[in-house]
Formats: C-alpha cells, structure tokens, sequence
DNA sequence: TCAAAAGTGTTTGACTTACACCCATGA
DNA sequence: TCATGGGTGTAAGTCAAACACTTTTGA
C-alpha cells in the first residue's frame, strides 16, 4: 500500500538471500504532535501511494535521536520542543526487511495555527486518514504513551508556546485527554505543582477580563520523564 | 574495548563510504534481571575481552522481539517471565556503525538461586564489573526504567516464582527500590489491589508461623505497561 | 520456653474531588 | 449594561504513612 509495484516482488526470496550480511532498510519516524483549537494534531505527508509519517533514512551512523530531529525539522516550519524514542520494529514490506525507528515529537503551536511545510499537512487524531499499517501502529502506539505522559510528567508545556494562559493549559491538557478538567482543580495542581512561573504580561482577547500569562520554570525534570540519561532533550 | 584489533580501523573512511547502502551491524541486547537474596542481579557473558550483555544479531527480518526471546533463553536456564523494549542506539565503535536494540527481561527468581547457562553469570546490580560503554548505558537505563515501572505496575511480580510468601513479595520490591517498606502498608496495599490470589498452601522454612502462599491473578494488565498495543508479553 | 518470622488496626495528615459565584473587560 | 471568559475557596471523602504487639511454629 505504502508503494505501488508493477512487478509483484518475491518477499521470501528476498529474506532467504544469506549471500552477504543481511541488510534491512533503515528508516526513523517521527509523529509529530501539537495542539490547535482543541484538538491534538499530527503531521502527515504526501507521497505517491498515499499519506505517510514524516520519515527518512539515518545517515551511516548517525545517532537516531539527531536523525529523528532532522526528519522533524524537515517537516514542519515550527520547532520541535521535545522529542523521545517510541519503538524500534523490524518488519517484512513488499519491498523486504525494513526496520523502524520511531519517535514522538511535541511542538509549540503558535496561536496562529500550526504551520505546515514540505508538502505536509496536520490532521487531527480523532479523525486520522487512512495510513500504512506501520504507521498505523506507531501512531496508536504514539497517543498511549502521550496520553499515560501526561499523568507523571509535564509533557503537555511542550506543546504550548512560551507564554500561554491557564486556561489554554488547561485546553492542551483536555486535548490530549479527551476529557474536561475541573478549572479550580486544575488551577490549584498546576500551581501547586511549581514549576509555573506568573509573567507580568497579560492577555487580552476579546471582550472580557484579560488573563494572566505564564511561562515555565524548569524545563529540566528530566528525572519524571523516563526517559534515558544520554538522551538529548528538544 | 569491546575487541581486540591489530590493525586500527578508519572510521571515517568507513562512514565516508556511499557506494553501497550503509549496512551497520544489527545487535539485540538484553538485560536479564532476577532477584535472589535481597539482591537485584542481572546476567554478563564471558567473552574474549570481557563481561558483556547477552546479545546477538537478529535473522533477517525476525521482529526484534523474537530475536530478544531466542537471546534471553540462549542465556539463562530459566524462562523470561516479562520482555520489553529499552532504546534503541545506533553508535560507531571500532569496527563502525553498528545498531543496538536493547530489551529488559525479568526472570522468576527459582529459590534454588539462579541458574546460568553457556559461559553467563549473574552479577549484583550493586557491584558490576566493568563492561563495554554501550552495554553500562543499556544497564544504567534497564535499572532507571525497572525503579520507575514498579511505581505504577506490577513487574516485580515477574521477579517471583509462581507461588510466593507476601514477605518475599516485600522483599523484591525491597530489593528493586533500594530502601525498606512498612510491612502493614506493603501487605494492605497489595492485597487491595486485588491481584493476588491466596492459594491453601503454606511455606514452612525455618522455626516459626508458616507462610501463607499467594499466586497471581490477572497478569494480563497490559495496559499499565505502557508497552505497546502489539508487543507480545512473556 | 525461646527465637524467629507471620500476621494484624488505628490514627493522622495530605491530597483529591465536587461544587458556584464575583471580577474585569470590550462591545 | 451585557456578554464573555478570568479568577477564586471550602467542605467531604479518600488515600498514604507512621506506628507495636500477638500468633504460630520448630528447635
């Protein structure tokens, strides 16, 4: 499905080939998450034979986590503002061994609507097109994690631009849940929390009382994100 | 460190090189962890030019998760209660480019101590010997991720043999985390959780009350795991 | 009868939840 | 002055932590 043959390619011969060191695509993935109007978004490309996850082949040794960042870069006008390995598959496609690498990438929407590059396109996750199987699961794969992130780690600031309100926090937090949040409750957590600091800054959008704007604090728990020590952040 | 050469190898020349497709080399590694008196081991191998982590190249296109499975068993006489995927590293070494995928497994400890097999022995977490810098890295996040998964699942119970007294229970999590527990709350909590099951059977060892033997119930919470939806368990 | 581990409850403080109204602003 | 989202407190219930003694057994 990913690709469109004239010639059916004979898979087992292709596996069965031990004349030399067995040698499997390599291909790095990365899902691409932000939030805009109360959805969480992905980014999808264009490819002959249908959509795909923004994806690319790593350079003869290059560290995965620089290749998923490049991949990441080359996709979207905006900036990745953290970026964490999913899963490594290998897999038999019609064109022989292929092993995946996958990542989550989280951006900072912008407020002006995410930005899109390089013939690619967002789409939200609750109303996804039809991808590659492959795709298919890293995607699933990609909401479970974010989703169980949220509950331990700060995660979700990474998809807020640097100054943000409350409430669109508490927005981005809803998004990616899929369900409402107590405004009080959520207020109190986030500050108990302390990892917000209160700018002097206010918003002020349409005809009510402006809201305050805040930023973070310590970006740096890398502790509470389970992630590995060598691994670079954003 | 890793192997011995005679002749230094150019790296660069090796990476430089586009004729062909870059071809790293794969490797599984896996990290076997048991729990045998109040200790948290995992397994090395015997090699020319040291200690190191079972590992081994995957076939052509066997899901790395098979590959883990056939390297675990390869490694031990006992049976790998709980696999799953660490990271995945690509990395350049003496030799060149070479791919790591590291797996987690945890082995039901058997009471009789841990039996080794082919040149392997187990060593305590708290005092390893020296090994390979990407085989420590592999280490170093197994143990980081082990702490955590305890948190919010119930790994350690892999740990354990199939039926098991709650005090040695106590003492796995005891040994993972590192510090003592309560016992009142350890033995409230975990009965809570409803995932134990009291067999009729006691455990008499020693000059004292017997033990109360308890099995589990329900091992198919895969959905704390945080692993995802396709990985197989066990 | 002694040593050694098994087993058992209660109290206290902390955290979580549910819930409703006033405030500041621009139109 | 009205519509709109921003901002605030309290009471009730649930959960986690600290803490010590009695029971059963084999030697």
């Amino acid at each position: 499905m990913a690709q469109t043959r004239i010639v059916p390619h004979d898979r087992k011969a292709a596996a069965r080939d031990w004349s030399h060191p067995p040698a499997p695509r390599l291909d790095v993935r990365v899902v691409l998450f932000t939030a805009a109007d109360g959805a969480l978004l992905l980014t999808l490309e264009n490819h002959t034979g249908g959509l795909r996850l923004p994806a690319g082949a790593p350079l003869a040794a290059e560290p995965f986590d620089i290749a998923a960042r490049r991949i990441a870069r080359g996709s979207t006008a905006l900036r990745e503002q953290y970026l964490e390995q999913l899963y490594t598959l290998s897999l038999n496609d019609s064109d022989g061994w292929m092993i995946v690498v996958s990542y989550i990438a989280l951006l900072s929407s912008t407020g002006l609507g995410p930005v899109a590059a390089n013939g690619s396109s967002w789409h939200s996750v609750d109303n996804l097109p039809a991808v590659s199987a492959p795709d298919r699961m890293v995607i699933d794969y990609a909401l479970v994690r974010l989703r169980a992130k949220l509950g331990y780690t700060t995660v979700a600031f990474h998809l807020l631009p640097p100054t943000f309100t409350l409430t669109e926090l508490q927005g981005a937090y809803e998004t990616i849940l899929g369900h409402p949040l107590d405004k009080r409750n959520f207020r109190r957590r986030v500050i108990a929390a302390g990892i917000l600091a209160r700018t002097d800054a206010q918003r002020r959008m349409g005809s009510h009382r402006p809201a305050a704007l805040y930023r973070f604090q310590s970006l740096d728990d890398r502790e509470a994100y389970l992630t590995p020590p060598w691994a670079e952040r954003a």
